[in-house]
DNA sequence: GCCGGGCTTTACGTTTACGTAAACGTCATT
DNA sequence: AATGACGTTTACGTAAACGTAAAGCCCGGC
């Protein structure tokens, strides 16, 4: 199954800057002042679920600290989670997600690094232009079908009277 | 899985006459004079594999008779074939098509019928402009963040000269 | 002492549309 | 007899992103 778009509707506030690669992370609106979150914090913050956030976690994508078995999320977590959502947003996978977060992580905002992620972005870009374009021919297949059946029905519709 | 918008490569001549329910499938176009086809030369007409054919008949929206093991596809079957496959590519999900193919082949034709594929239509273009428009939300928001990123590579290269 | 919440883990289930063996039958060649 | 090419059936595997139990730990409250 190919990554699905997110319907994109994410409940932080009106403060969800996104840009994206060692952009959103940095800038780190929102929630000020916080210095760590709970596990249904983030949920209702990003409305998702917590198995989304362990999920998350089992992929790799984000590695919040324990206070014994609880889970404890700082502010960079956030910011990662941020970036995954947004990733999605725009038809990433969680692994290519993963990738790049990976990347990022290694030496904070290297050129290679920046670089790589441009590169995915421009693909990406293309993706959605041919998946764009695909629902656009759709789109114009469907009409003209409604058009035909519309005209079968009022051919009945006369036929009747 | 969503159904995937198939990329509509049919290798049919040029005699693909898009339109849908009750008219792709009295229309008929090429291949004409054949009587019946085996499943390799539908594989090859429609560039689909044999796994897909039997998938197909497995659900119920194509049923050949036999000649003995073998399957025989009649010009109806591949009608409903071209059907089916006209059906993926503007995204509906196989069940839905053989929802709308068991329908048409109720009373051939009735205003009920029509009324129906042309509810299904309808839903299905809605569908299709809201992914539409995600998808023109995501490619704003990555040429956003290309800019920026391309931007910070720009600011980069300035520093280190 | 028990109840309700909230947290945890493990692990199987879901969806869609096939792919991919495995194993065998049938002809026509070679 | 062996090799291909084509056909068949049964049935498990795959991808993605979680949902959904099931079962247990820990805490405050009544």
């Amino acid at each position: 199954m190919k990554p699905e778009l997110d319907s994109g509707r994410r409940s932080s506030g009106r403060n969800s800057r996104p840009v994206l690669p060692g952009l959103a992370a940095s800038f780190d609106t929102g929630a000020a002042g916080r210095e760590s979150f709970t596990i249904r914090e983030l949920t209702r913050e990003f409305a998702i679920s917590a198995r989304t956030l362990r999920f998350y976690e089992e992929k790799g994508l984000i590695a919040p600290r324990r206070n014994g078995q609880e889970r404890l999320y700082s502010r960079r977590d956030r910011a990662r989670l941020r970036y995954v959502l947004m990733g999605k947003a725009v038809g990433f996978s969680l692994e290519e997600v993963r990738q790049m977060l990976d990347l990022y992580d290694l030496g904070d905002g290297q050129a290679t690094q920046l670089r790589v992620a441009l590169g995915k972005f421009t693909e990406q870009i293309g993706r959605l232009r041919r998946q764009k374009s695909q629902i656009e021919r759709a789109i114009a297949e469907l009409s003209r079908a409604s058009q035909a059946v519309e005209t079968m029905l009022a051919a009945r519709g006369q036929a009747g009277t």
